[in-house]
DNA sequence: CGACTTTGACCTGCGC
DNA sequence: GCGCAGGTCAAAGTCG
């Protein structure tokens, strides 16, 4: 039942999309983080709350970022990338501390009083940030999070909170928070790679099959249902050898009817999330 | 009882 | 060096 739900259509460059795979197949994809050092702006106000729905193609296009309809983002803020690679050469605020170091089941104190980071350049996980309309924070994507904190962001009223993939060394992160301009929107940034399949159990609604089996309905069915808008994301392709394993284009069977001449592209972590047909860009 | 959330404390990086 | 802010830990609490 979405009647409680708000359901505006966001305009992006002039175009409305009524679903989530209008805003992807639109081919707008963005680079969070990139923006955030290009804009200056602090992690409680992502770039994406400064854009109208009127300019929003402006900054898409914006030089700095390399991107455009054609080009899949290849910049990105994963490991083995310099973290002062894209832009400018301090980090944002919400930047610098990432924490890859405290892996999954470690002692993650241990590691750090084991002076970890000394000397040794942190690492980071490729990084996909979605806004999302929606009334839940917590947005089902299929796999399973435990949340591992909770913080006051500066200057925002509302908290960011803290996730991780409850899979057993699936070292998958994601923070949520809420734009304190536009609280409607949760933005939700993932970080790493799933080194698994999607749980086979969801305490969700969505439903593992509509995944694996039945990929991008699943999400369809599975974001209006939780009253979800999706705005916007940004593929942050970890780089295009470094997936431990199969493509979900060929991990999973050639089942996408939309895929067969597309050319595949690995958006890592977001093709986890996203089924990969969403994913093609087009050109 | 296991899985998950809450929350205060702690650690780290960065700017001044 | 100090203070701030972000990120994480882990004990306690909650829930099914």
């Amino acid at each position: 039942m979405d009647d409680h739900v708000d359901h505006k259509n966001i305009s992006l460059e002039e175009k409305s999309f009524t679903s989530l795979t209008d805003c992807l197949q639109s081919s707008l994809v963005m680079d969070y983080n990139s923006l955030e050092k290009v804009f200056k702006f602090p992690p409680y106000s992502s770039p994406f709350q400064q854009i109208s729905p009127s300019n929003i193609g402006q900054i898409v296009n914006y030089p700095y970022l390399n991107l455009s309809p054609n080009s899949p983002i290849v910049s990105s803020s994963s490991n083995e990338a310099d973290p002062k690679e894209n832009l400018g050469d301090k980090s944002g605020p919400m930047e610098d501390s990432e924490g890859d170091q405290y892996g999954v089941g470690e002692s993650s104190k241990q590691l750090k009083k084991q002076g970890k980071g000394k000397g040794e350049k942190k690492e980071r996980e490729a990084r996909v940030a979605f806004m999302t309309k929606s009334e839940i924070d917590h947005l089902e994507d299929g796999y399973r999070w435990r949340k591992y904190g909770q913080k006051a962001v500066k200057n925002s009223p509302y908290p960011r909170s803290y996730y991780r993939c409850t899979t057993q060394k699936c070292n998958v992160k994601k923070r949520v928070e809420r734009s304190f301009q536009d609280p409607s929107i949760v933005i939700t940034t993932y970080e790493g790679k799933h080194n698994h399949l999607v749980p086979s159990t969801l305490r969700g609604p969505v439903a593992a099959e509509h995944l694996l089996g039945h990929r991008g309905s699943g999400l369809l069915h599975s974001f209006p249902r939780q009253h979800q808008e999706f705005l916007m994301m940004n593929p942050h392709p970890v780089n295009n050898q470094s997936v431990g394993s199969l493509s979900y284009q060929q991990s999973r069977g050639n089942s996408s009817n939309y895929s067969n001449s597309e050319p595949v592209v690995d958006y890592g972590l977001l093709q986890d999330i996203v089924p990969s047909m969403f994913l093609k860009h087009e050109s």
